[in-house]
DNA sequence: TTATTTTTTCAATAAGTTTTGAAAATTCAA
DNA sequence: TTGAATTTTCAAAACTTATTGAAAAAATAA
């Protein structure tokens, strides 16, 4: 197999796989693309390596770097602005897992929390199952909580850093 | 708050929440629904009660009950079907994690693994670079994948049964 | 068997999301 | 300043995915 094809067959299933995590097919695939430069590149070297348009580029660029997933870098000399992806997988699984922590799980256990406050007999069954089923989720969301917590702070803390640095 | 106020508050977000997770908003509804319903309900419940149409019902049971998550349960004497949620939020998670291995990350890891036999000089950046990043999200992802086997099997082992289930 | 209830299917439609492209805004060199 | 290069915005269009509902199929009772 050639790198070209190796190339797009890589950018067009990270893409599919992207939409199975809730990040759209672009973004991936922009994300697939930087992955793989050596060499940070630029709005235009996106738009014709993926054949998109200039404001999608932009847009999906912007999301990444919000993700924390990109940089944007300045070349002395150059008045485009240039694009560079996060290469160490750890470093990106991390930032995603921290990101999607906050945006998704976070606001999920405040609300739990809330919907635990019901009014109501506890013997009627309808209210008990209520409770065990948003008391079981919140207990069990809160452990994962922590053990993302862990290993996010993995990196900082000498013990489970080389623990964990043996799946990198 | 009253039971039918935060009954409605966690149908809808868990639906708002399983979009995120690559679950559609209906069927992760459904799925919520069931989870706080005492007794196994049948499609005209869920009709009536999330105010969806029958094949939509119908379709997203069938998914449910695919991904491991719902039963078909046959009431004596009823001439209806009966849906009935797993209530043990371990063994949803465990039941999920599963899947989604079987779906997205097994299927990923055989692609990454055709990609990196790709000929061309390792000299050459953009192949460096390539094989580098194919060969760290491979190793990455390798890693997950035993991770979660190990979890997904953890029922059937003593120890780290009596471990994991500190997260009950 | 036939009639009745229940479930399933799927083409049409609705809803939601992503992409485009051109205009507006911004940046920067001269 | 001015003007060219570059980036950003956003309404409209294209595309994708989800939902409906009625007809067909299947299951069951009589």
């Amino acid at each position: 197999m050639k790198l070209s094809e190796a190339k797009a067959q890589f950018i067009s299933s990270w893409g599919a796989f992207g939409t199975h995590w809730g990040i759209n097919r672009t973004m991936a695939q922009i994300h697939a693309l930087l992955l793989i430069s050596p060499d940070p590149i630029t709005q235009d070297d996106i738009m014709e390596q993926l054949n998109i348009s200039r404001g999608n580029v932009n847009m999906n660029t912007r999301d990444l770097v919000d993700w924390g997933l990109v940089d944007r870098v300045l070349i002395p000399g150059e008045r485009k602005e240039f694009f560079s992806a996060e290469k160490d997988i750890w470093k990106v699984a991390t930032q995603i897992i921290k990101e999607r922590k906050k945006r998704e799980l976070d606001p999920m256990l405040k609300l739990l929390g809330q919907l635990e406050k019901i009014e109501g007999d506890k013997k009627d069954k309808n209210v008990k199952q209520f409770m065990d089923t948003v008391g079981g989720i919140r207990k069990f969301g809160g452990q994962a909580d922590k053990m993302l917590d862990v290993m996010i702070k993995a990196d900082e803390n000498w013990f489970l850093g080389s623990l964990l640095r043996f799946f990198k």
